[in-house]
DNA sequence: GCTTGAACTGAACGAGCGTTCAGATCAGGA
DNA sequence: TCCTGATCTGAACGCTCGTTCAGTTCAAGC
């Protein structure tokens, strides 16, 4: 029997707990937290405290921080891949940049959870994981490319360089997430429209301006 | 005895003296660091061990790390606005959007160090700290915002949102060091004539086209 | 040659890190 | 009702972190 005068503070399980509502809330957790703050300066207690948890808990849903970042940015890559191919391009490259675009920031920016982590985070994967993460990006940005090489044969396009310009497109497209917010002034809607029009505008042909009589 | 009348400047140590060699040595490792790596993920040592020294030397050169990422973001961000000013942007506001991305592309990846610590490093500093280049940044980014503007009440350039058009621009910009490293495939020229390009594009108005006969 | 002081070392400090694990808890099957 | 196993706690582990500081070094100035 414990004495009155040692404090015993019990508690280990919370009632209701289940694996399959902290795992998500795990992953949501890290996302958001790596997104807003950066794999380095986040770490294991706080993503713990953020789900409600103490931080040996987390090992129960990813063997080691690293791997966390890794199953993340992995399959957000993936997620891409897969929206851009279920976008199911077609038509003239015109219309499939459009499509590319509208996919790219409605899968990036779209989800309720409306965080997604930048492509930064990449510099602190193992080479490894870094590797695995890169094959994904590579299908992706192949597939843009494809598009602008195919504008820039057919002369719809005025591009040079169709792997310079598809690097500054995909930086475009990234970028927005340095001003964007869910839930903030501009809606996503009027999101998409500007960069379908500006992406559109910048790899088209100058506009010829007629003499003025 | 030097009479009090004299002000006697002590002499730096001429050989053998460090200081005027380290203390830039340091700010140039914690910059190609902070880059690289981030500044969560980079350690006093790891710059120290940079620089050639231990770590407690660095602390004749800055009282703390946050201190050295602050100096190094606030004189960016300083060194940004007068090169804009240096620039001494005139003429129609399109003349003066080209000047103002030359000089910004110019400034942030024409230096021999070659590399400039990424906005995203913001989030690394104390809120006053934040806030004292935050002011910077407000002056640098008002002057982009006047010239969208002016060309939008001119009507040479086709933008809804000035605001909205100029965080694009400057995310547009900014996307450069994603991609771009000095010394690589692209030249810097190319790199300059390619925004000037595109962004010129994007903010005129849509080519019209001239129907087929 | 002696003194001075700037530049730096090397060892230490407490705090926090990622990770491990024995033990506590409790829903649900037997 | 009891048992089992999934779930989680709480306390540790060795390590690295930013930072401090007494002491060492040595060129410069007298």
């Amino acid at each position: 029997m414990t004495p009155w005068y040692v404090l015993t503070v019990p508690m280990a399980r919370k009632t209701g707990s289940h694996s399959d509502i902290t795992g998500p809330k795990v992953r949501e957790a890290a996302m958001r937290l790596f997104t807003e703050h950066g794999y380095a300066a986040v770490s294991m207690r706080q993503i713990a405290a953020d789900v409600g948890v103490q931080a040996g808990a987390l090992y129960l849903y990813t063997p080691n921080k690293q791997t966390l970042l890794f199953t993340l940015l992995f399959e957000q890559m993936q997620g891409a891949v897969e929206a851009m191919k279920a976008a199911d391009l077609k038509g003239p490259p015109e219309a499939q940049l459009e499509q590319f675009v509208r996919a790219h920031l409605r899968f990036h920016m779209g989800g309720e959870s409306g965080s997604f982590i930048p492509y930064t985070e990449l510099r602190n994967l193992t080479p490894a994981n870094y590797e695995k993460v890169e094959v994904m990006r590579r299908i992706y940005e192949t597939a843009l490319e494809d598009i602008v090489a195919a504008g820039a044969r057919s002369g719809v396009f005025a591009v040079e360089d169709s792997k310079l310009t598809t690097l500054v497109l995909i930086s475009i497209l990234n970028g927005v997430l340095a001003w964007y917010r869910p839930g903030g002034r501009v809606k996503l809607d009027t999101v998409e429209a500007h960069y379908v029009d500006i992406i559109g505008k910048a790899v088209r042909p100058a506009r010829v301006d007629v003499p003025a009589e």
